[in-house]
RNA sequence: GCGGUCAUAGCUCAGUUGGUUAGAGCACAAGAUUGUGAAUCUUGGGGUCGCGGGUUCGAGUCCCGUUGGCCGCCCCA
């Protein structure tokens, strides 16, 4: 048993765990490429202020914090948002807008670990900067379908949930409440769906029992399901925010039916995304048979990039956590499984053997080939084994009887068929069969 | 921060009401087999039974503590 283990929550990746998570992060940032992302990456390390600044003094207790030994109060960064802000904020008026960027990124977070949650974990973060309408909206929400779709997922598999939060303000506002009870009554809306009634539980207490019809309209309200429902609902009300939100709501859900996506939406006012900072629409994927944690989540954040020191600069994103997204793919059997196969296995007899197929090796890798071989003596029924169980498409054999002759003989381990070359041709019959 | 549950080989596990030197399969390695592929056979390495303490003539087994895993609550940026 070994003396030291990793930190509680945290992971080693052996080569099969890496390889899965390779996979994950090449198809990400692959998908983020079609979509004109580019890639940035910030420090691991972070002062602890900058948290703070966005998530309030509380968010220490799920910190990585500490002093360093310059008395500098930092925190491993538990999320991307506020570290991308000041880089955008910093050169704001240097960068083509609209800025779109991505980033694929190690996170950690001091708390008890749970199905599809560690104290580290990796998040795909994509964000629009500069863009105030749902134009935004479209590209990002599109981009996070394609990001869980190039695996293989489908609408049966997972569905991204659109809410938002100006909405809820403008419905509340104009039902009578004021800034505080506003904030508590989306509290509330964010819990509903777990506890019902119980939900309501935080507000009452603050602010009193709550009055019949109110708690009637909000309960409709956040049980709308389609853009059609929001529209009889508010259409009538003749509130001018409203009306020009609505207008927003019709181009967001209209761009993404052009793009085909209409079957991974589903229209939600159930969610707002717990408190936060988020400032309109606001989505989360989740898979379809609500087994799993969220997926991803998203939202318009307009107001951030400001309050951490920036100029006013319009904002939407939205992260992807690895580990749940994991749990999905191996659930669906749509992780592969990872063999890491070499070109061409070498089957090596005797010391004239290994100094004929040391040159031959280093030249085909120079090439790029991946090239294997025993690095001791083995018998050569044991070699052509490996050779299969290797993966390899190719054996070269370098016996005494071919080192005798002059030549190499080669072996295609796909149809088992061999063949002898003078050993002057190995190279170039090599790069003929991979070109 | 709170609760449930579990911990025996690299992995999956067995181990009787407490009893002698803790087992199996898989995996790994060597050999049968220095010349041809997923087989077979033989053999081997690997364990302070998570850690610490207690009860007992005797603890993998019972008790207490602790650490860690998993699951849930709080939270979820």
């Amino acid at each position: 048993m070994a003396t030291f283990q990793s930190l509680p929550g945290f992971r080693d990746f052996y080569p099969d765990d890496l390889a899965r998570r390779k996979h994950i992060f090449d198809l990400w940032r692959r998908t983020a490429h079609t979509f004109g992302f580019a890639e940035y990456d910030a420090p691991v390390l972070e002062p602890l202020e900058l948290y703070k600044a966005k998530s309030g003094d509380e968010i220490e207790t799920q910190l990585f914090s500490f002093t360093d030994k310059g008395g500098r109060e930092v925190a491993l960064r538990p999320e991307m948002t506020p570290s991308v802000c000041r880089l955008v904020g910093a050169k704001a008026n240097a960068l083509k807008r609209p800025i779109k960027w991505f980033s694929i990124a190690e996170f950690y977070r001091y708390e008890r670990m749970q199905k599809g949650r560690g104290r580290c974990f990796s998040q795909f973060n994509a964000d629009i900067f500069g863009e105030p309408g749902p134009e935004a909206e479209i590209e990002l929400i599109a981009m996070l379908t394609q990001c869980l779709a190039s695996f293989g997922l489908t609408e049966e598999d997972f569905y991204v949930r659109l809410s938002d939060r100006n909405l809820w303000f403008y419905y509340l506002e104009a039902l009578g409440l004021d800034d505080a009870r506003v904030r508590g009554m989306l509290g509330a809306i964010d819990r509903f769906e777990k506890y019902g009634d119980d939900a309501f539980k935080g507000y009452v207490e603050q602010f009193g029992p709550l009055d019949d019809v109110l708690k009637t309209k909000v309960v409709e309200f956040l049980r709308i399901k389609s853009l059609d429902a929001l529209e009889q609902t508010l259409g009538a009300m003749g509130h001018e925010k409203i009306t020009a939100r609505l207008a927003d709501w019709k181009k967001l859900l209209g761009g993404l039916e052009a793009m085909g996506l209409s079957r991974f939406i589903a229209v939600d006012l159930g969610v707002v995304r717990g408190l936060a900072y988020y400032t309109g629409f606001v989505f989360e994927a989740f898979d379809r048979k609500g087994e799993l944690r969220a997926l991803a989540g998203g939202g318009r954040y307009d107001d951030l990039v400001e309050k951490l020191g920036g100029p006013a600069l319009p904002a939407v994103g939205f992260a992807i956590g690895d580990m749940t997204f994991a749990l999905l793919l191996e659930q669906r059997g749509l992780m592969p499984n990872f063999v890491q196969a070499p070109d061409i296995y070498c089957v090596i007899g005797g010391e004239n053997g290994r100094r004929a197929a040391f040159g031959d090796i280093h030249a085909l890798r120079a090439m790029g080939r991946r090239v294997d071989y025993p690095m001791k003596d083995v018998a050569f029924g044991k070699q052509f084994k490996l050779a299969a169980d290797s993966g390899a498409k190719l054996a070269l054999i370098y016996g005494d009887d071919e080192v005798a002759k002059g030549v190499v003989k080669i072996r295609d381990l796909t149809d088992r068929t061999e063949r002898e070359v003078p050993s002057a041709q190995t190279i170039a019959m090599v790069r003929d069969y991979f070109s």
